[in-house]
DNA sequence: TCCGATCATGTAATCGGTTGCATCGACGAT
DNA sequence: ATCGTCGATGCAACCGATTACATGATCGGA
């Protein structure tokens, strides 16, 4: 009577040769003789053997999982570059362990950055401790964390901010608000400076009455509106460039509610090209991020960290601004 | 100097206690005095020691993982579940592993179904084989694979495809059509089936024409939109009932740019109530799926059974019709 | 004073593969 | 005929923690 489930010793009887031989088979065929082989091949139907992972990663001290820590697993924006990691570690037989940097304490967090846990480490966070990252091969994705030495993989925000900026200024728009990103985020300086600066370099000015506190989630982008809403007419903004989509769809929605038109009286850009903003309407003016591919390419410069190809320069994606429907020049 | 990673004997050594010592102290303080618990306390300190969980799992035979089948990662839908289900694994000391479905092949997806893999599985995807799925303990939330014995965590989905009918009927309606979902889904069916019977049931006719194919991407929303527009004026649905929200998105889209206006000249009801759908104009009337809930409970129920309670019902969550501003009376 | 119960701790087997080293036979070269 | 080489395989020591069992100390009771 078999016991368990079979065990590697359990083949080697059956095939009558000794475990090692059997290990060998399976993990590295050139090694055994033909006929050896298909004895083991055949114990191991038989037996219906299935290895176990514990056991061989103990042996060889490693997990085979990769961590992704990510500020909101519910957030759209992020699960598009969670899918593209994923596309990239389950061919190369790594596990995904996703882990939710919002419902987690610190302490919780820094213990899924232990060796004995994963090999490697994905940060889509940038307000995490750097202090506890040390301990394993990170990548960076998007956001990034500041004072940490490791690769990253992002797109040039400010730059993309400029370019969203300038496409409202060709279009003649004079005053153009933004409604940034939670405070002390990394993208939101980003986007934010990148405003400013194309502002000033358009010759337009960036006042402090332009600027809309947000946190990149809808309910901030309705606040937002509410803000331009109560101010007057003749000094609010005719155009605002949102730090995320999602803010954009919020101020949108609000605006709309009392009467506005986008984009006749008011042109709206948005940033990330999340899939939904293409069929609202007005079908939204975005920055479009490569996220699919920005996640492939953080997971495969993870891979290749492990594989000891030690790179610590950052990858730089390019951005797209996607003409749609919520912008024109301004009104008179 | 010490070598790697400190073990449990660098810490015996230091507390000057043997590692089984170490090793009760640790996980059963209970056992050891008090004297000996500050020891190693103070041992475990100075080294660093961190725990190796892939000796301790192959001790314990278990894994400490658990893998969530998704079909769809990028699918905002889908993540706002794993976000329920992460937010009870995390505080419970288990790994959260994510496979996307569709982006695996058949057996890599099997092999997930180890146990020495994960400890259990939540299939979030109802196209799955049955076959492959019974090795461990398994549940099933929010599609259900036909003919796997497990406990389902879901809502009633004919019940609330009824309420959107007779919502839409009470308003006036007579002709209600139906996106459908991809064919085969187990959600598809049932929304579907409900839809008719609701239709039956309060004396109108779901003719063929009503129905339109889908798959619950925002293209074919579109697309459904598209056969809308070109049947006869005086034969097309005055209101639609979409079995996605992104359906109903991609629908709206469509119809209000070939100047339909919704809701005076089509009401529309999605299903999901993803959380963009109210700021859009118009605001979506939709069903709301208790999502996050819905992968709470079902992680809790695997949790349940992994500590030997066994308890094979379903578990059916409640929904809810928001109304909002996309449905109206028909005209005239 | 002696015995059994109780508590704290150590010894060593165990979880299940992997792999360095040793062994053995076959074969080609000298 | 002899030696060195190479390929195939087995032996046994790991990887690092857990835990059944054994041991020894302590203490109360007879």
């Amino acid at each position: 009577m078999m016991h368990q489930r079979p065990r590697i010793s359990d083949v080697a009887r059956l095939a009558g040769v000794s475990t090692a031989t059997v290990s060998r088979a399976l993990s590295n065929p050139a090694l055994v003789s033909e006929e050896t082989r298909a004895a083991v091949d055949q114990a191991v139907q038989a037996t219906g053997y299935r290895i176990n992972h514990a056991a061989r990663n103990l042996r060889h001290r490693r997990t085979g999982g990769i961590v992704a820590l990510v500020p909101g697993l519910a957030n759209p924006f992020f699960s598009q570059i969670l899918s593209g990691i994923a596309s990239v570690l389950a061919p190369a037989g790594y596990n995904l362990l996703v882990a939710d940097t919002r419902s987690a304490g610190a302490d919780t967090l820094l213990s899924y950055a232990e060796p004995s846990r994963a090999d490697g480490l994905i940060v889509l966070d940038g307000t995490l401790p750097a202090a506890g990252l040390t301990r394993m091969p990170v990548v960076l994705a998007c956001e990034w964390v500041p004072g940490l030495i490791a690769p990253r993989v992002k797109i040039d925000n400010r730059e993309a901010a400029a370019m969203a900026v300038n496409h409202l200024a060709d279009l003649g728009h004079r005053r153009i608000g933004h409604v940034a990103g939670p405070p002390g985020n990394v993208l939101t300086e980003a986007r934010q400076a990148g405003w400013q600066e194309a502002c000033i370099a358009r010759g337009l000015t960036p006042d402090p009455a332009l600027l809309y506190p947000g946190d990149f989630g809808l309910d901030s982008g309705q606040r937002a509106a509410r803000l331009w809403l109560d101010q007057p007419k003749d000094s609010r903004p005719t155009a605002v460039f949102l730090a995320s989509d999602e803010m954009a769809c919020g101020f949108i929605g609000e605006v709309v509610r009392h009467g506005i038109r986008v984009p006749q009286d008011l042109s709206v850009v948005g940033f990330d090209d999340i899939e939904l903003v293409a069929h609202i309407a007005p079908p939204l003016t975005t920055i479009r991020q490569p996220r699919n591919q920005l996640g492939r390419i953080a997971a495969e410069r993870l891979l290749a960290r492990l594989e000891g190809r030690v790179d610590d320069t950052d990858t730089v994606l390019p951005v797209e601004l996607v003409l749609r429907g919520s912008t024109a020049p301004p009104r008179g």
